[in-house]
DNA sequence: TGTACATCAGTGAACGCGCGTTCACTGATGTAC
DNA sequence: TGTACATCAGTGAACGCGCGTTCACTGATGTAC
């Protein structure tokens, strides 16, 4: 088995050069006017090249539309593990504090990227299955940021029984991955911890309880809505700019996951 | 000053019949197919009169649309304060937890109508002034629990100093009121204390304390990130259906308020 | 190394569609005396 | 109560636009012998 990532041919590397192209000028448009304004058309207007043309390439707008969404979960999803990587001194508190900082940028920068994978989903369209992977990064990336915590002893977690949960009250103290679960919560909860220890991506980590992985999914979601009520216009006339309110509210998420 | 409600001739009812047929055609258009799939011409179709006729009763696309969002955001604001008022037994907490689930129900009931208040914003439209106030209705609901709450002494609040916040850090106990504020973040909560403080609608209820209201914008903007987040698909494969997490985290976020 | 054929990239015209908005107009409704 | 005029609602044609996609084609690049 040889490795035929690089193009052999001429005509090979000529293609992959225009697919390039075309991506970057569609999302070139895209930060401009948004997923509504991108058109085969003028993509091609502003490429010098028959439209028709990039049907060689994309065989529909659907395919070119799929292609940016996938690249911008990659590339926020890349964010937040970098931010992770790169945050060496410290625990998992700056870890996870600086991932946050890392997406919040990302976004900000790019908002109709951000807009295109986080905001109403565009009409017509239906997200293929390639997505999900790109999609999972940024979660993946902060229950990696517990996990490692969690290995590192920094976070206490209780102990987690096999199979069911049962329904008693837990005294919510300190121990953060103890959280009472009921019902169908528990259930959820417990078949995406169990899911997410057999990852290939996390061989020797530490399992993520299902209490503390609730917080988690409760954090994230904070943390984009945080996000998208800043991009798009609810915190005029009260916290905007949103840099201060933002920080201080990451701060208590970490600490509401547990992160000393 | 007589009241001038009520349309006297016939003409007038019959503007005011029509421009609403107009208005209930558009939201069932954008039910069905979005904001983007609006189109004044199928507005006109589906009514059987000339597309041309609509610009008697909307001066362009764009005003229609703003009728849409205003309606939008009164009706769920009119979601939450009714599920406020109606909520007669128990505490502020009780009514905290059912104004969230009210505004989560309208949602998922209008997809399309909350994504047009909360997701993307529509590329080339830019919200008049008309909007903001609707808007203010849900935060100003949750404010009013909150204010509500202090006033019978459910929440216990610390001191607030007149004018500047001090800049000194604060143990955070069961006092929900006095989170540490620092810098531009005690600017914005105080001046925001301050006005809410002062708005006619809530003449003889308690001051909110900066503090608190951080945490309950920071409760509100995780109220909508998981509403967004379950009806813009992040959650499947995972908590999906989100009854059982939205029920759980909600009752985490009614106790983040200080609300017993 | 050279030739014959297959593959592929790109063209330009066309199809068929729907849109927002304007405009001169007709006929109905309302109002002032 | 009746008449003259002003106001308004609704029509239908048109303007000018841009879009996604298809198709038969030309010419360049690659491949097998």
């Amino acid at each position: 088995m040889t490795t035929q990532n690089a193009p052999r041919t001429a005509r090979e590397r000529a293609r992959a050069e225009l697919t390039r192209e075309i991506t970057e000028e569609a999302r070139r448009q895209l930060a401009a006017t948004g997923a509504n304004g991108l058109s085969l058309r003028a993509v091609a207007r502003e490429l010098g090249m028959a439209s028709s043309a990039l049907y060689r390439y994309y065989p529909s707008r659907d395919d070119l539309l799929t292609a940016l969404i996938v690249d911008a979960y990659n590339a926020i999803g890349e964010a937040a593990e970098t931010a992770i990587a790169d945050t060496t001194s410290g625990a998992g508190r700056a870890r996870w504090v600086a991932a946050c900082h890392a997406v919040r940028a990302w976004a900000l920068d790019r908002p109709h990227e951000y807009a295109l994978i986080y905001g109403s989903p565009v009409p017509g369209y239906r997200a293929p299955a390639a997505t999900i992977g790109p999609a999972a990064r940024v979660p993946l990336a902060f229950v990696g940021v517990l996990a490692a915590a969690i290995a590192d002893g920094e976070i206490t977690v209780g102990e987690v029984t096999d199979g069911e949960v049962t329904d008693g009250e837990v005294a919510a103290g300190a121990d953060h991955g103890a959280d009472a679960l009921t019902g169908a919560l528990a259930d959820q909860a417990a078949a995406l911890s169990a899911a997410l220890a057999l990852a290939p991506s996390a061989p020797n980590t530490a399992v993520v309880p299902p209490g503390l992985l609730v917080r988690g999914v409760a954090a994230w979601t904070q943390l984009f809505g945080m996000i998208s009520f800043e991009l798009f216009g609810q915190f005029v006339g009260s916290f905007e700019p949103a840099d201060a309110f933002f920080a201080h509210t990451i701060a208590q998420s970490a600490t509401s996951v547990g992160l000393p």
